[in-house]
RNA sequence: GGAUGGAUUCCCGAGUGGCCAAAGGGGGCAGACUGUAAAUCUGUUGCAAAUUGCUUCGGUGGUUCGAAUCCACCUCCAUCCA
């Protein structure tokens, strides 16, 4: 079986320019791809994660992988699968940006040797002249043709700036200039960038008289259809700094029965025999598929020691309540008035709950427990001295754990 | 540049002088049920020193005992016309 049926297996494809070729180029290692990365945030999250396994994927199979970063076509953002328009961004927070996502990737993607490149579009875009540049390309795109891509319907009904409407332009030059370049003949991108990434297909053919092609990853949604890797409070991160272990691990621990397969299949690198097998569980079977894909998934992302932690408490933390490794809150004197704290007060602290409303209602709904214990009382008080030693487990609702420890 | 319609709490969306911290829905949170799932039911959802006080309806001023609501100017958005 070669790559290309694996990843066909897997359901990662989603749109192909040509299939016949792209099967010919990567299953005989004949590709040199790129997929492109706009630095909207300072790391990286679960929806380039899928393009980064893909690149290894590929990677491994004799590919050679250019990773992109926006550098340039972040000052223009892209208005793909947008309602509105993006915050501009200042040029330090771009580059501070890039810079962290270089770190990242260097995680995944083996760049010694020449195996795998890194570029940033800021290289070639920052310094175009708009009239050179207009002659150059402006004439290969039609305005009409463009107005019918997908990714701009929507925003044709809400409002599209002219600003964004060239952010296809400038992928389109990317993927030409890396043709150039480097001889990139595969460009990769989530399904939203099917329009876009075809303008570069299309301009390399007009230019060059050269075949280049494109293949979209299948978008990771849930069975509700709405995009996967986002909670309430954000995405989910590949940063430990911003979504730790733990929490990553959860949030594969806790999808929904009808995604767990798909995620596996997805994400990570089980063989297809072993997913297979899987496909026949049902009921709280389940649950331990979904143990698996969140220990696969905290291993690919934080390394196997991180995701045994993070596994171990998590078991521990809801069979019996506690657990070595968990989130932890460190209190000090300053924290204490009078040597005590209220219950209130410690739910804040503990960053449980945002505020001191919100934790007078968990408790008077019955939601907030110290050591298994139930606090009914809003006024309830610990001394610092209680606090000590092995530390309390405080704990709001089902999942949502702390433990406390006095410094 | 002109005409018209808009901007309300996390989102959608009611409210057109006091009874408004603001209907309803979505989402979130908590409880029950469960498998750390889904569905369902219940409660809750601005902040706080909490039968009270404070801050909020695009911004700034004004009218009024009292303004999300009326007036003036400004900002932004949409549609049509140039």
């Amino acid at each position: 079986m070669g790559i290309y049926e694996e990843l066909q297996a897997r359901g990662l494809i989603a749109q192909v320019t040509d299939e016949e070729e792209i099967r010919e180029l990567i299953n005989n290692g004949k590709a040199t791809f790129y997929i492109g990365f706009d630095p909207t945030a300072d790391s990286l999250h679960v929806g380039h994660f899928m393009a980064l396994c893909l690149m290894k994927r590929l990677q491994d199979a004799g590919n050679k992988p250019i990773a992109l970063i926006g550098g340039g076509t972040g000052y223009i953002g892209d208005p793909s699968g947008r309602t509105d328009m993006r915050s501009m961004m200042t040029p330090e927070q771009i580059q501070h940006n890039c810079d962290c996502f270089k770190k990242q990737m260097s995680r995944f993607i083996d760049f010694s040797e020449d195996k795998a490149l890194m570029v940033n579009n800021a290289d070639w875009l920052l310094d175009l002249n708009y009239i050179d540049f207009l002659r150059e390309v402006g004439p290969h795109f039609s305005v009409n043709r463009m107005l019918t891509a997908e990714c701009y319907k929507q925003r044709m009904e809400r409002g599209l700036s002219f600003l964004e409407f060239n952010y296809m332009i400038m992928q389109s030059f990317d993927f030409y200039m890396l043709y150039q370049k480097y001889g990139c003949n595969l460009q990769f991108g989530g399904d939203d960038q099917w329009s876009n990434m075809l303008g570069g297909t299309e301009l390399i053919r007009r230019k060059l008289g050269k075949n280049a092609c494109a293949m979209t990853i299948t978008l990771l949604l849930n069975s509700e259809g709405k995009k996967m890797g986002k909670t309430q409070s954000g995405a989910v991160w590949l940063d430990p700094n911003k979504t730790s272990p733990f929490e990553f691990y959860q949030y594969w621990r806790n999808v929904a029965d009808a995604d767990v397969l798909k995620c596996i299949r997805m994400l990570t690198f089980l063989p297809l025999e072993e997913i297979d097998k899987m496909d026949s569980w049902e009921g709280a079977q389940l649950n331990t598929a979904k143990e698996i894909l969140a220990f696969e998934l905290t291993k690919l992302v934080h390394g196997e020691e991180e995701a045994k932690k993070a596994q171990e408490s998590a078991k521990a933390l809801f069979s019996q309540g506690a657990a070595a490794e968990m989130p932890t809150t460190e209190l000090t004197e300053a924290d204490l008035e009078d040597g005590k704290i209220d219950i209130l007060t410690l739910l804040v602290k503990a960053g449980l709950v945002p505020s001191k409303s919100e934790a007078r209602r968990a408790v008077q709904q019955g939601g907030v427990t110290v050591d298994g214990e139930k606090i009914e009382d809003i006024h309830a008080v610990f001394a610092g001295e209680d606090l000590g030693g092995e530390g309390r487990i405080l704990k709001k609702g089902k999942k949502n754990f702390r433990k406390i420890v006095m410094k």
